[in-house]
RNA sequence: GUGGGUGUAGCUCAGUUGGUUAGAGCGUCUGGUUGUGGCCCAGAAGGCCGUGGGUUCAAAUCCCAUCACUCACCCCA
């Protein structure tokens, strides 16, 4: 048997109407927040991501789908959006029809990691980029926008975690302060964070090992070092944030794997999935337009897990999705009827009816049954004494109220129904 | 890449210290008097017990290997 891939899933009709929902939800959102949908290729030259993640970077040294094609090209599965939206951004030169660019998207993305729960090899995001403002309300309406799409999914148990990481220069200079923190304290890490602090030693901070946990809590905070327009900045998005009820906390430690953040940082943690916490992180990229070859433009974007939402969501039960039912199914009485049973299915499905037949020349019991376990609102019986009399009766699955009609006036059914 | 857990019916799972034709619930199908669903009742179909090897008179059960899935580390959405 040939299975999918590890790490992917199918996502059959049974799962679909919860997938349909986040969809909708969130374009609705979107549009609220008058964000325009953006669609971008889902494979890239490599160069975008190695560039503009960072090379360095987990996602892009060890979990990257790259291979070559057959024009001797490198080329990669998009590991994440942002790369992407602000290529097409540069590319299209976007910047100039409109100072303030708002996109969204909602995707495929593909890591090769080893699968858990709540992480996928491909796996699906809906986000968020505003290209072309740096005012502290701009960042903070992407958490909102983020809070606000993930609440009305009717999660509780959610914190949102927001933090500054300053430009480079400042986050440089704390880099040393940090360093000579750690100097006499080296040998007290563990292996990993050992080689963190050659890597990214901010990452230190979210060590889970206890020892580690033990040195860094009195280690010197990054927002403590921040400079002054930073950390004004900071204030004022927390301003905005308060304001609009957003139940935050300023976490220092909070710091993400992309080389690409600056200033802003924020993530949505929820208790109910594994420990890929995560439904949502983000945050300001005010050099990478320029880094990716385009004109000096300061962005913000948040990304969102569709997987972890839906598992938060299953495990909080909190997503209402709406039962799926059918208008119609004609049931046929006659065998013989067959084809008249289809012919009057075929009408209203041209009317715009969902419409359900059989097609196995059941018994009259067994459509019936198939009728319910469809959710049929009408069922249409043709045959017997009734069709001989130039009738066919329509029966309302909910009351079980029977009414009949003649055969030529189907419009009157259909009046009805609708 | 490194650990732990689990593989029995379409799904969720039982299966006692190895011992006859491997079970349940749900789902599916067929019936329960002339032509009508849900509830209820009866019956049926459906399993190389993940795969390969070993121990044994005898293996779903014990041992080894292998594969798959899964959780966690790492990292991230």
């Amino acid at each position: 048997m040939i299975k999918a891939i590890k790490g992917t899933k199918d996502t059959l009709p049974v799962d679909m109407p919860a997938w349909k929902k986040i969809e909708k939800t969130v374009a609705e959102k979107m549009a609220n927040f008058n964000y325009k949908e953006i669609r971008t290729p889902v494979f890239e030259e490599t160069r975008l991501f190695s560039r503009g993640i960072g090379e360095a970077t987990d996602i892009v040294s060890k979990e990257m789908y790259t291979f070559t094609d057959r024009s001797e090209n490198s080329v990669t599965l998009r590991p994440e959006m942002t790369a992407s939206v602000v290529r097409a951004f540069v590319e299209h030169n976007l910047g100039k029809i409109q100072n303030l660019n708002k996109l969204y998207y909602c995707a495929p993305m593909f890591r090769q990691e080893r699968p858990q729960a709540g992480r996928l090899r491909q796996f699906h995001q809906f986000g968020a980029e505003a290209l072309g403002s740096n005012d502290p309300s701009i960042d903070a309406e992407m958490i909102i926008l983020a809070y606000d799409i993930i609440k009305s999914f009717g999660l509780k148990n959610i914190v949102v975690k927001i933090n500054s990481l300053g430009v480079p220069s400042s986050r440089e200079e704390y880099k040393n302060i940090l360093k000579d923190y750690l100097s006499d304290k080296f040998e007290q890490l563990s292996a990993e964070s050992k080689n963190r602090y050659e890597t990214n030693i901010l990452r230190l901070f979210d060590s889970k090992d206890k020892g580690d946990q033990e040195v860094m809590e009195n280690a010197p905070l990054l927002i403590e070092h921040l400079d002054d327009e930073s950390l004004e900045h900071f204030d004022k998005v927390k301003q905005i944030l308060l304001a609009a009820q957003i139940p935050f906390e300023v976490d220092p430690k909070l710091v993400r794997g992309l080389d690409y953040y600056t200033n802003t940082t924020f993530e949505i943690i929820s208790g109910s999935v594994g420990s890929q916490s995560a439904l949502c992180g983000g945050g300001r990229y005010n050099l990478l337009i320029e880094q990716l070859g385009g004109k000096e433009t300061p962005g913000i974007g948040f990304a969102a897990g569709i997987e972890r939402i839906l598992l938060a969501c299953e495990n909080e039960k909190s997503l209402e999705v709406p039962e799926e039912k059918i208008d119609l199914y004609v049931v046929r009485l006659d065998k013989e009827l067959v084809n008249k049973a289809y012919e009057i299915g075929l009408f209203f499905r041209r009317n715009n009816l969902n419409v359900e037949v059989d097609y196995a020349q059941k018994s009259i019991k067994a459509q019936m049954r198939e009728a319910n376990r469809y959710n049929a609102k009408y069922t249409l019986l043709v045959g017997g004494e009734e069709f001989e009399n130039g009738k066919i009766v329509l029966k309302n699955m909910e009351n079980s109220e029977q009414e009949e009609f003649p055969v030529e006036q189907l419009e009157a059914i259909l009046e009805k129904i609708k």
